[in-house]
DNA sequence: TTAACGTTTGTCCAAACGGTCAAAAATTGC
DNA sequence: GCAATTTTTGACCGTTTGGACAAACGTTAA
C-alpha cells in the first residue's frame, strides 16, 4: 500500500501563494469579493491569471484561505484576556491590542467587516461555534470579576460588542474619521488619540 | 420665450420609482454595489430589466438616489442635539435615535458602511464638508457642556465616534451579534439591552 | 543529453453583466 | 371612439468575468 505522499510544496509554491494572499488581501479589502477580478489580484500579485489559477484554483479558494488565517488573528486579542490578571489592566490591554490591530491590519479588518456585512456567509458557524464559545467565556470572567466588585457593573456581552465596535471602526470607516477629524487632526495620531478615549470610555 | 416645462411625474413614475428604491435598497444592502445586479433588483421590484431602466437610467443612479436620501436620514438625530437642552438628556435621546435607527432601518446603515468601507467614493465631498462641520458644531457644544461641569471630561470627537461606532454595530454586523448573543438573549430584546448597556456606558 | 517535473503563458469559452432599441401594450385626454 | 402619450417587453449587443487548456518554457537530476 502506498503511502499518499503529501505534495510537498515547493520553496517557490510557498512564496508565491503568500504574495498572491498579500495582493488578494489589498484587492478584496478595497473592493470587496464580488468587486474584486481575479484579474486585478494577478496584477497586483505580478503575474498572469492563469498562472494565479495555478496555485489557487479559484477566486474563492483564496478568500476562503485569507479568511481562515484572519480568523486566527483575530480571536487571539480576546483569548488573551487572562482570568488570573487585574481586570482593569487585562481590558486596557485588550483595548490596546485591538487599536493597534485596526492601526497596522486595516485590510484585515475591512476584510472581516465585509464578509459579515454580507451576513457572513463564509463564516457564520464559526461565529455560532468558536466564536460565540470564546465570547461566553471571557463574559463569564468580567461577570466574575464584577461580583468581587473589581469591575463596574455592566453586561459583559455589550461590553465586548462595545470593545470591537469603537475599535474596529478606526479601521473600517477610516474615511469618515479622517474625513470629519480634518487634516490637522487626522493625522496618525488619531490612533493614539482613540486609545486614550477608549480607555476612559471603558474603565474611567 | 418657452418656460422650461419640468417634465411632471405621473402617479405610475412616483410610485413605480418609489417601488424600485425600495427593491434596490434591499439589494444593494446585502450585496454591495458590484454584487448586486440590475436583473436582481427589478426581479425584486416585480419588472423587467428595460422597465426598472426606464425609470432609473443606470445602476449608478439608483445608488445615488438611494444614498443621497439616506444622507438626510443619517444626520437628523446628530442635528437635534440641542445646545439648550440638558446634556445628560440630549445624550442620551441621540443614544437613543441612534439604537433605533439600527433596529428600524438596519439596511440603510449597511448601505452606508458599505459606501464608507469601499472609501466612500460617492459621498466624500460630504463626509468632509457638510458632516465635518455639523461634527465640529457639535463638539463644541459638548466641549461646552464639559467646561461648565455639566458633562465628564472627553475627547468630543472620539465621543460621537464610539456612539456611531456602538449603534450602528448592531444593524452592521446584526449577524454577529445574534450568533454571539445565541437564541435565546439575541431575540428582539437586544436592541432594548444595547440601549440600555450604552446609557450607561456613555453616561455612567 | 534527455526525460521528468514544475511553472508560465496565450488563447479560448460560456455565462453574466449593464445597457439599448424598436415595437407592442396600456393608459390618458379629447 | 380615437389619437397621443406613457409604459412594458423581447430580442439583442458589447464587454467583463471566472475559469479551462494545451502548448511552451524552465529546472533538475540521472
Amino acid at each position: 500500500m502506498d503511502k499518499p505522499t503529501k505534495p510537498r510544496s515547493t520553496r517557490i509554491q510557498r512564496e508565491k501563494r503568500e504574495l498572491i494572499l498579500e495582493a488578494a488581501l489589498e484587492v478584496f479589502a478595497q473592493h470587496g469579493f464580488r468587486g474584486a477580478t481575479i484579474d486585478q489580484i494577478a496584477e497586483a500579485a505580478g503575474m498572469s491569471k492563469p498562472n494565479l489559477l495555478y496555485y489557487f484554483k479559484s477566486k474563492e479558494a483564496i478568500f476562503v484561505t485569507l479568511i481562515d488565517r484572519l480568523m486566527e488573528a483575530w480571536l487571539a486579542p480576546l483569548r488573551e484576556m487572562d482570568a488570573d490578571g487585574d481586570p482593569v489592566t487585562e481590558i486596557r490591554s485588550y483595548i490596546r491590542r485591538k487599536i493597534e490591530m485596526a492601526r497596522d491590519f486595516p485590510r484585515e479588518s475591512r476584510l472581516f467587516a465585509n464578509e459579515i456585512l454580507q451576513g457572513a456567509p463564509r463564516i457564520l458557524p464559526l461565529l455560532e461555534g468558536e466564536l460565540k464559545e470564546l465570547v461566553d467565556e471571557k463574559a463569564e470572567i468580567i461577570r466574575e470579576w464584577i461580583r468581587q466588585g473589581r469591575l463596574k457593573k455592566t453586561d459583559p456581552h455589550h461590553f465586548i460588542f462595545a470593545i470591537w465596535a469603537t475599535t474596529q471602526h478606526y479601521a473600517d470607516f477610516d474615511v469618515q474619521v479622517r474625513a470629519v477629524l480634518g487634516p490637522d487632526k487626522g493625522g496618525e495620531g488619531r490612533f493614539e488619540d482613540a486609545a486614550t478615549f477608549l480607555e476612559g470610555l471603558f474603565l474611567g
